[in-house]
DNA sequence: CCGCATCCCTTGGGATACTG
DNA sequence: CAGTATCCCAAGGGATGCGG
């Protein structure tokens, strides 16, 4: 049966939650906490995939599994069961043969799209930024990585030298 | 070194991208979505928590390790230095002794911090309407499963009842 | 066509012990 | 105090093969 509780800890909080209007209750990553649960449910591999081509149009397996380039089957069936269980698919089976099976958001799965976006254009506009922070970073961390090892290189020659033999 | 760039496939788009307005190139699970990798960084166990608590104020190590509970040494400097080196949180060594490190949310950070809340926002404002989803979803489940089963031991009483000994 | 079951490997992440 | 290094386990996810 599976359900999507996963077991995860949470936090402490020293200080009352809400004080500045923001619930921190809900940031908590113990297996209770539905933003840890819907977090984990988006964040897996191809969830965003599946909801974001969806949005355009239903689809079938066979046509998500075309378009998903990488995806498994097993893995499409998980995704797509986990997003159904979750009320934000709805998944038709058509009783014929050879079977058809049609995949479409529901409401609440647009309201979850609408959401993500917001998110996708946080990304677009603050990636240059982010690519940015990371060349420094890289750069600074090997500077300090070739420094360390100079030193380290400096030391080892200095005992070489004091060894009298 | 270690980068953050998963190896991940994509997808393929067969429509043009931005026909409505939204680049579905962003949405690709390749290596080198943008998306892609600040979700992963996001979506990962401890990340959220720490930017959560680093917007409220600036933080030392050992009083995030303390406040976020569950989390190991280890788990908290990788998130930290994540976070770092996408540019989202400052680190600051204070050349004392004992060491004292301080870590605060950056400009970049905070705005992230600011399109998080949305999704939070989300998740609270349906909560209730996944749960019920999900219990229906569940109890279907079982029903047809015990649908299935009572089938099932009906052929098999049926085949033993038509087995002439 | 759709999906489940099995096997197997890779990765995330916890516990513990050691350094500056 | 603030890490780093090592070990080890469990979950995620891919490949393949069977079943309705």
């Amino acid at each position: 049966m599976e359900d999507g509780t996963s077991t995860s800890p949470g936090y402490r909080c020293d200080t009352a939650p809400g004080q500045d209007g923001f619930d921190y209750a809900h940031w908590d990553a113990r297996e209770d906490c539905e933003v840890r649960q819907i977090l984990d449910r988006i964040a897996d591999k191809w969830s965003l995939l599946v909801i974001a081509l969806l949005e355009r149009r239903c689809l079938r397996f066979t046509e998500l599994l075309r378009m998903i380039d990488g995806v498994s089957q097993r893995m499409l069936t998980r995704t797509l069961r986990h997003l159904e269980r979750d009320g934000l698919v709805r998944r038709t089976v058509h009783p014929t043969v050879p079977p058809r099976v049609d995949y479409e958001l529901t409401g609440l799965g647009a309201t979850l799209h609408t959401t993500i976006k917001a998110l996708v254009t946080w990304t677009e506009e603050h990636q240059a930024q982010i690519a940015r922070a990371r060349a420094d970073y890289d750069l600074r961390a090997a500077a300090e990585q070739a420094e360390a090892e100079r030193a380290a290189a400096d030391r080892e020659e200095l005992a070489r030298l004091l060894r009298p033999r």
